[in-house]
DNA sequence: CTTACGATTCCCT
DNA sequence: GGGAATCGTAAGC
């Protein structure tokens, strides 16, 4: 999979819809966000550190990283220095588990909370998807309609509209702009 | 409903 | 030593 990824706004897009589960818990992607190489908002954007190294490794890893000292996040790599920020799942997979760990509030509505219902860890960084634990699946049909906006919580690039959400579902970490109304 | 703030780790300047 | 791709809680409107 991703053998000849897509850019990164593209890879954003299609993995709406995919379906991703750490050892038994999961659900379906509702909720990207893209990080391209030249990009200052990008973890990518001074060249490969200790921290970043995974972004710049093959695609369809995991780049996971430690965010406000709290929370971790989860990336899908695409091409090198390019990821996918997973803002929200629609849970549906090993949901006992996933309360246990969360056991109040939104179980994968936002980064920090899906890393947590999920079990992450920062070892899992830099894993491939793929494996019987730790799986990536594309969705067999484009989505439906997709709500785009800016990226949430940046300073830097705070007006590329890269972010990206399934319209009518339940479970976005925050609600996207209203459209223009003609 | 919205906005504000503290918690806490680690990488980079 | 600063600051960060966040979350939960509290307070104000």
């Amino acid at each position: 999979m991703l053998s000849d990824p897509p850019d990164v706004v593209a890879l954003a897009r299609g993995l709406l819809g995919a379906r991703l589960t750490v050892r038994g818990a999961g659900g379906l992607i509702i909720e990207t966000e893209a990080y391209a190489r030249d990009d200052p908002a990008s973890h990518s954007y001074r060249g490969p550190t200790p921290r970043n190294r995974a972004m710049f490794g093959p695609a369809g890893h995991a780049y996971i990283y430690r965010i406000y000292g709290l929370h971790l996040c989860l990336n899908v790599v695409g091409r090198p220095g390019e990821a996918v920020l997973i803002r929200a799942i629609w849970p549906d997979t090993g949901l006992e588990a996933m309360r246990a760990r969360r056991p109040t509030g939104a179980l994968c509505a936002g980064p920090g909370r899906l890393a947590q219902a999920l079990g992450l860890q920062l070892g899992d960084d830099g894993r491939a998807f793929g494996e019987a634990d730790f799986t990536l699946t594309l969705p067999d049909q484009p989505p439906g309609a997709v709500l785009v906006g800016p990226r949430i919580g940046i300073r830097l690039a705070a007006d590329r509209p890269w972010r990206f959400g399934l319209a009518g579902v339940e479970g976005l970490s925050r609600p996207f702009p209203t459209p223009p109304r003609v």
